[in-house]
Parts: structure tokens; C-alpha cells; sequence
DNA sequence: TTCGTCGTCAACACAAGAGTTGGTAACGTG
DNA sequence: CACGTTACCAACTCTTGTGTTGACGACGAA
């Protein structure tokens, strides 16, 4: 397919889409979903349109109806919850609250959102941005800005913390906050969001997480 | 291929590895080393043979002379490293010493397989074992064996911690070994453990984690 | 020099998957 | 009931990638 043109079914997607009918968009939003759950069993390249097609419950023909391409659904996939993330990342960082609680509502942004937007979540974390420089695509540009500002945040509360004296100031905030990455996104590898997936709930997660980070697990029982 | 058949290419590679000359082993060697690269980069099901060959600098049908198949490839860049940090992490946990010291050292294996190893073990941490339920093969299944039991020796030194009192007793044991494997594991993910590939030594990343760990950020200066 | 094996590769067969086409059946609306 | 729109799909093309074949030059040993 040439540039600027575009298929047949390209043009009836645009009207579809354009139409802005409840039910096209719904059952769009479905697909994404139902994508997304694929993906991250699979990872991208593995994941056939055929597989999630099926799980559609159609064919993978009809999938073109509702999305240009096999990328396009991956990026619906991701976007907005990171977009979603960087918003509550931004009013949480702008109370006027120590930089303690902050963190610890940092941390649980990163918890609840694997939660919420399941499986949104762990198909971006197994996807790696920072792997792609090749796709230089305005996209991943999007999204590797949005990470980094995201890490901002959390970078910018360690600070703060070491500013004021509540966090001790030998240990490079930059290392701390991979840490803290590190124990939040790894979770997309032992840990499922849904009931009965796992014996441990989000609280548990976000207080363990917390604890550790914050007291450490020398401290006293609390 | 049929069942108990083997292709002319697969009799000669035999042939070649029983013949036991060290040329033909270090040239094997050498390209399970280009192709762990590779598929850390891309990731297994995007990692191209022609890819592989061209940077080993050879065509993609002489692969075959050196190796059965792609999964073959992958799984030699991994069961090696794997199985010498299980040794590793056994002998460490016997040691006479106290349960902090005891995961000091079990993290600083974690972090100085990256280094040995690199990148064999990026492409591990890649490619999700857990997620592989479908392709239930011996060695799938020995290499999850393998993960769980490096866990276990991690979870065991943490419960004698909580035991002798040394560690509190109120969180989770195995929350508590997730967010260890989650600060040292997803270093792969920003960290390149070669010359320049990053301001932080992996002493630096040993001293954070077990710092941030066993005395958490709270703590005063030391 | 002759012969074998070593490492190589051009060329092929085969499979899987992405994207397109040109329809069609169903269904609501006039 | 006629008609247009909606959602769908059988069947195709095209691309990419894996694994195999058969042969060929190089090089060392007899």
C-alpha cells in the first residue's frame, strides 16, 4: 500500500470510525482489550492477529475493520494508561505533602495502574522502549519521552526527600528509583491483578513495596 | 523432518561435535555468543537467523553446521549460566555466616552473572519461562526447576533472618524475594554491564540494593 | 598428486502470518 | 418491501523466516 493512499477497507474503517457510532467504538475498545491479553501472553511479534481474531470471536479479515494495522492495536494498547499515569504521577508530586507519602503514592500509581488497565500494563513493560531505536517512529518517540518524565517524577520526590533530610543522601537517587521500578514492574512477571490470581492483593504489594523501600526490613516489627 | 531422522547437515554437525576438535568448539562457541546478542536485542521470536549469520559473519544455511535449529541456539545461550549461579547461590546459603552477609552475597550473584555473562542472561530475564506453559519440552520444564529453586535458596536465607530476628517478621517472605528479583532483574532494562555502558559499577548496584534493602533509605547516614 | 574432510553457500521447499479484495447476509429504516 | 448501511469473511497476494539439499573450493595428510 502506497503512501498516501489507502485500502477499500481503510476507507470504511475512517467511516466507522468517523461515524462514531456507541457500538463500533465499544466493540473496538473490546478488540483492543481482548489484544492487549494476547500480547502479553505472547509478546508482540509472537501474537497473531489469527490468535486474537479468533478470541474475538471472527475473522482475522474483520479485525481490518476496526484497526489499520497489527502496530496500530499495540499502541491503542499502551497509550493512554501511561498517559493516564503520568497525570496522577504530576497532582501527586504537586501536594503539599513530605516527600514520604509521596513516594508512597508514587509507588502505588504504578500498582494500581497494572491493576486497573490489566493487561494494558504488562504488554508495555515487555515491550522495551529503549530496545527500539531502530522504529524511530514519532510514537515510540511519544513514549520514551513519557517514561522519562514519568521517572521525573519519582527521581525529583527522592530528592526532596534527601533535601529535607528524610532520606539519607549516600545512595544516587537515579539507582534508587531503578530500584523502585525494579520491584514495581517486575511484578508483571510472578504477580496476576485478578482474583485468584495471586495470594497477595495490590495492598499487600503497594505496603510491602513501601516498607521495604522506606524503613527497610531491619527496622522493628511496626 | 521425520521423528528418528536426522538431515545430512544434521549427521555432519554430529560428526563435527563428537569429532571434539577445539576449533570447531570455539567457533560454536563464538556464535552462541553473536546470537545471544541478537536476541537480546530483538527478543527470541523477532531475532532473525539471517540476522545471527550475517553479524557472525557467515550465510544462515552454515548455521545449521553449527547448530540443530534457532531454539536450539537460544536455549544453549542460557542453561550454562543458569545452572552455575544455582551452584553459586548453594554454596553461599551453606557458608557459616549471618543472614544479612548471606544475601549480600546471593545479590551480588545476581548482579555479577549480568557481568560475567553478558548478555546471556539479559536474554533470559527477556524471554518469560512462566509464560511458556504451551511449549512444555524437558527443558523448559528443567529451566523453570532450575528458577524455582534459585528462589528457594533466596526465600530460605530470608526466613532464618526472620527467625533469628535479624529481619522483621510482619512482611511477606516471598513479596519480599520478589523485590529483590525485581531490583536486580530489571536492571537489564537500563543498565549495560560493559565498559562505559553506564556511570554505575555493579558494585554500585550491589551496594544500593542490599543498602536500600537491609536498611532501607530511612536510615542515617552510615 | 590424490583424496577426504571442513567450512561454506546458492538455491530450494515449506510454513506462517500480514494486509487486501470483493463480495454477502442481516438488519434497521424509509 | 426496497434499500443502504453494518459487520463480517472466504480467498487471495506478498513477505519473511526456517530448515534442507547438493555441491564446491581450500587445505592437510597419505
Amino acid at each position: 500500500m502506497k503512501e498516501g493512499q489507502s485500502s477499500r477497507i481503510a476507507q470504511r474503517r475512517a467511516a466507522a470510525l468517523s461515524g462514531n457510532t456507541p457500538d463500533y467504538i465499544a466493540k473496538r475498545n473490546e478488540l483492543v482489550r481482548v489484544a492487549a491479553e494476547v500480547f502479553r501472553e505472547k509478546g508482540l511479534a509472537a501474537a497473531s492477529l489469527n490468535e486474537i481474531a479468533s478470541r474475538f470471536g471472527t475473522d482475522r479479515a474483520s479485525l481490518y475493520y476496526y484497526v489499520g494495522s497489527k502496530e496500530e492495536l499495540f499502541q491503542e494498547c499502551i497509550t493512554e494508561t501511561v498517559v493516564l499515569n503520568l497525570q496522577r504521577a504530576k497532582a501527586i508530586t504537586a501536594q503539599d505533602i513530605s516527600p514520604r507519602e509521596k513516594l508512597r503514592q508514587l509507588i502505588a500509581v504504578l500498582i494500581n495502574s497494572q491493576v486497573e488497565h490489566y493487561p494494558y500494563m504488562y504488554v508495555y513493560m515487555q515491550e522495551d522502549m529503549l530496545k527500539k531505536p531502530s522504529q524511530d517512529t514519532e510514537w515510540t518517540q511519544t513514549m520514551v519521552e513519557h517514561t522519562r518524565r514519568l521517572e521525573r517524577y519519582f527521581i525529583d520526590t527522592l530528592k526532596e526527600g534527601v533535601a529535607d533530610g528524610s532520606f539519607r543522601s549516600d545512595l544516587s537517587v537515579t539507582l534508587i528509583a531503578n530500584s523502585l521500578f525494579g520491584m514495581t514492574q517486575w511484578t508483571h512477571r510472578w504477580w496476576l491483578p485478578v482474583p485468584g490470581g495471586s495470594r497477595h492483593s495490590a495492598d499487600d504489594l503497594i505496603k510491602v513495596f513501601t516498607t521495604v523501600l522506606l524503613n527497610g526490613i531491619e527496622g522493628a516489627d511496626a
